[in-house]
DNA sequence: CACGCGTGGTG
DNA sequence: TCACCAAGCGT
């Protein structure tokens, strides 16, 4: 806190000295206030960069495990699961050698699987066709799978020192901001700015603090420019390009929630296994689904809210007795699962929230999107 | 190049 | 509460 308010009254004073010349250093233009530019934006990310498992090691397969997780995820969501992924695949060797239902169990929970099978994918090239070594450049790492424009920059700047500017959703609105430069004019004038911007001695780390700017100072909806270290440099001061929204759309999605307890203290749950074709969380393990308009209100143990990009699913989640099973419609990927294997099972996300909320799945994470419980035991005695 | 791909935090 | 959206990539 007295940190923050020296820093506010520090730039006020910097603020107030540097008047005069504002028109000039705002171009960003010269090499002078480039100069500038990366010395106090970097003495900012010395000073009150957020200490990050990923800033704690030298480690290539370990950047590059966090730079995909941080695709389109913020760091929160990241943390938990690149502790438990890292601690399962600690090593590049480690990764290749796993069988892809156990790399997207470990995932499971944080979203775009892709990811996880691409990652994957691309370990096995390292540490096949390439002998294990992480490629150096960013024109190398390009050509592995999940690995593109923005990611191989991160990691070849970070891990490898390359001069490359990595441009992402927060280096792009930095950079539109500091020069009031028009977002149509996008992409590649932010990345020639972006490049010459960079800080050749340490463009890892100048990356990170362009990104960490964006996530912490230049916010997209109220910026806090009383706080940022190159207000001075900035044309707009937080005035932001107006961005076009996508129409969400509300769906129904109705899935059969049936158990049995074999015997005390073994239950089991009835899931199915997506097509590993789907072109949605293939392979993935989820409730029975069925199909739309078949609800019945009176089966219905719990109702939940799940988003999916453009699609807002109002889900629910239906009650069935065991011997019921032959009323669902038919699929070849049904399966009784133990509760206790549940955790370690590829399970989409809409699955898991559900299983938790109804009692099968005991995790850190759980969120606000529950709108109604009944009381299940009302009807029935499948709820527990 | 526009679109599809997931999820949980947040104001 | 709920609409918005965050360290992109592949097609």
């Amino acid at each position: 806190m007295v940190v923050a308010k020296r820093l506010v009254s520090f730039q006020g004073d910097i603020l107030r000295r540097q008047q005069a010349r504002i028109q000039i250093m705002s171009e960003l233009t010269g090499p002078a206030q480039q100069r500038l530019f990366r010395r106090l934006l970097l003495a900012w990310f010395d000073a009150h960069a957020r200490d990050l498992p990923w800033r704690r090691t030298a480690d290539p397969y370990a950047i590059w495990v966090s730079e995909i997780m941080l695709q389109q995820t913020r760091v929160n969501a990241v943390l938990d699961h690149y502790a438990r992924f890292m601690a399962r695949f600690p090593t590049i060797a480690a990764l290749a050698r796993a069988e892809e239902p156990e790399v997207l169990a470990v995932w499971s929970g944080l979203g775009y699987y892709r990811r996880a099978r691409m990652l994957h994918k691309a370990a096995q090239v390292v540490a096949g066709s390439l002998a294990g070594k992480v490629p150096e450049t960013a024109e190398a790492l390009r050509e592995l799978p999940g690995i593109g424009e923005y990611t191989s920059a991160a990691i070849a700047s970070i891990a490898f020192g390359d001069s490359v500017a990595a441009v992402d959703g927060n280096v792009e609105r930095v950079v539109l901001r500091l020069t009031a430069m028009e977002p149509a004019a996008n992409g590649k004038r932010v990345r020639e700015t972006a490049q010459a911007l960079l800080d050749r001695d340490r463009p890892g780390d100048f990356n990170q603090s362009m990104m960490e700017l964006g996530a912490v100072i230049c916010l997209p909806k109220n910026p806090l420019c009383l706080e940022c270290p190159v207000q001075m440099l900035c044309r707009t001061r937080g005035e932001h390009p107006t961005t076009a929204r996508k129409e969400m759309q509300t769906k129904d999605a109705n899935y059969a929630f049936l158990k049995r307890e074999k015997r005390r203290n073994f239950v089991e749950i009835l899931l199915e296994k997506r097509p590993s074709d789907a072109s949605l969380m293939a392979g993935m393990w989820e409730l029975p689904h069925l199909a739309a308009g078949t609800a019945d209100p009176n089966r219905l143990l719990l109702s939940l809210r799940h988003s999916i990009t453009t699609t807002n699913y109002k889900v629910s989640i239906l009650g069935y007795a065991p011997d019921e099973e032959q009323s669902l419609p038919k699929s070849k990927a049904r399966k009784w699962i133990k509760a206790e294997a549940l955790a370690d099972l590829p399970l989409t996300g809409l699955a898991r929230k559900a299983l938790k909320r109804l009692g099968f799945l005991h995790g850190t994470v759980s969120n606000g999107s529950l709108v109604k419980t009944t009381a299940a035991d009302a009807f029935n005695p499948l709820f527990p």
